[in-house]
DNA sequence: CATGAATGAGAGTTCATTCAT
DNA sequence: AATGAATGAACTCTCATTCAT
């Protein structure tokens, strides 16, 4: 079938196919064989390139939290002022993850199980992001443009919220005609983030500036 | 070896014990056997109650979605202003996932499948939780004390971020000494619900009220 | 198939089965399939009485070494002469063999190996056997009626060569007419136990007794 | 990363590293993949030299049998009695089992699924050694310098005990504490010799010669 | 000569589910 | 209501072997 005999080639289609289906169908749910099939490849090659499943897995998920993370960190680095950093964490954040919707999935199934399927390093992906949003809640403290909050509690509003919003979009298509422009079904990436800014900012803007 | 032979008593040992199984490991990853070892029981048994698997874990997941929403309506009964209704729902929410991590596990494993182990009429459950939140911002928005918003990320906010600290616990400790007091390991459920809900009403107020 | 629903019946099969499988082939050369093809039941079933192939392995091993021993044991203690506990011994580890060849087989197998297959508290079933012998000579040198001798060599020379004897039975059949009758192919076990104890003894005696 | 370019000095290496895997753990036991790593050679190399690992196989040993075969006829060559030639044999035998392990396991674990994994031809190499020997005995017999014996049964006494002790040597070691000097862990192959021989040759001698 | 990529068959093992008692 | 035995399909992973360069 497909022997391209190009090794970096074989192995990226292999990552993809991976990719998705983990996405789709979490890590337990997916088989090798169905990968295999998927990349339209041969099930000893995910072999002779991986390890294992495990292996293999981790590679699809660093894949990913690496992307993300060099994505927000250059787009932060053109940002002078903190809010503006916060603006650019939450769109880049929302764009990557639209764009690549089995960042949120992937994020959501793992932390669902506490991350049983990752090895001890693989949490510096997810670390390293919030301490990205970390520094630049410091930043604006300090600065006097934020007010006082819970580091954590900001991140996982801003990520459990477009996480949510990007893997529930098939499920909230089939309840379209019950809550129409409720459930924001149509509504851009973009008006997300922008909604999604412009709370934050009310939120930790001092209560009578 | 006849266990106990109540079989109101058998179901709801199996029903539990494949609770705390399936929040930790997600559906595929875990066996009838290893639920009727938790439960002690014969495996067999776990057929005689449940057609299979999938209907135990309906069960499962259809409990726990009663359970919250019937408690916040309750709750939710007792308030008279919106701006207290939303406290309750919160503070309910909150209490209930931190009493039974076992859903905010099954919630994010659930959407981050896209409901793939759930019938239809399972969302009924989760469609509640939303429209009761709806209905409070409605109401506020009517009577003029919330800033229009859109339901859905005022939904995500709140439960994206909860079920987030809730399912992140065991984590956060590993990376105690590196965050501090950022991640808010020791903060009880209700810091968090309080800091959670002086947010979101900030968000809400409108920006000169 | 053979759905006896005898828990006992079915696990004996099993280990019958496997031992004949092991002795052909040793234990890389058997699959769990046609263990499970032999005795005609699922293969499942392997694994519902036996932990894994190894641990089945080793089922079949301590069998036929309790076997031999407790059968040389009983033996041996009809005996008041250390010269008739050394006939015993020969005479019955050779005729044990002879009526149950798989144990020669998985012997020599699992010595050439180093005893690679089995863990370490299987050489007790080996170590038991040798013992035996061993004061057997030791009874006899003290006595007076046995030259000092190598207890591991007298060991070694007779189980060997039961051992080669038994196991070569096949290949010997196809070199009769090149050696005739110094093959012994048509020699009965007790013929051949009957030299072995002639040759021993002369080996044993006294120089000039 | 042109190795060596060297045909037959791949070739020797391809042989050496597989008659030293093959010895540890059988025919089954070794994965052609392995013989490349331990060699350290590209895996398609070994069936540019052999078609196929069985043939591989038999080239180890044969090598090893035609070795042992010409080096006790070297041996015997010098002698001038029949029993001086059976001390020979024995010595050489077990000199070359003691410097060459892999002799003795390869003997063991390929009669003990009768021979299996051999081509029929190959026995040749088994046939010859025992020939020699039985011409020995023969020579013995009609000059009467030997009793009448079993000669296959001498040949497995000889052999079947060096064999074993070269093959158990590991083995042995772990139960030194408890047999002491009787299982000849310290003995040096000369020893075992000089003791086999005088066992043998008590055993061939005429009752009250 | 030498290599890395590719393959198909099959190995060991687990699992959801059913059957007979 | 309860149990242990049984099953077939699927899963992860390995291996001997071949191909293309």
């Amino acid at each position: 079938m497909a022997k391209c005999r190009d090794a970096n080639k074989t192995k990226e289609t292999i990552t993809y196919s991976a990719m998705e289906l983990f996405a789709k169908d979490g890590y337990e749910g997916v088989s090798v064989e169905s990968i295999a099939k998927k990349a339209d490849i041969n099930k000893a090659m995910i072999y002779y390139y991986f390890k294992n499943k495990a292996v293999l897995y981790e590679a699809v998920v660093r894949n990913l939290l690496d992307d993300i993370y060099y994505e927000i960190l250059k787009e932060s680095k053109k940002c002078k002022k903190p809010i503006d950093e916060m603006k650019s964490f939450i769109f880049t954040y929302a764009k990557f993850a639209d764009e690549n919707p089995y960042l949120p999935s992937l994020m959501l199934s793992e932390l669902s199980v506490g991350g049983r399927n990752l090895p001890d390093d693989m949490f510096v992906g997810l670390k390293r992001i919030f301490s990205l949003l970390r520094s630049i809640l410091k930043r604006g403290e300090e600065k006097g443009c934020f007010e006082k909050s819970l580091p954590i509690m900001v991140h996982f509003m801003i990520v459990g919220s477009i996480n949510l919003f990007i893997t529930t979009r098939q499920l909230r298509l089939k309840v379209e005609n019950e809550f129409g422009k409720d459930i924001c079904n149509d509504c851009k990436i973009e008006e997300i983030s922008e909604h999604l800014f412009y709370s934050i900012k009310k939120m930790l803007k001092g209560e009578d500036t």
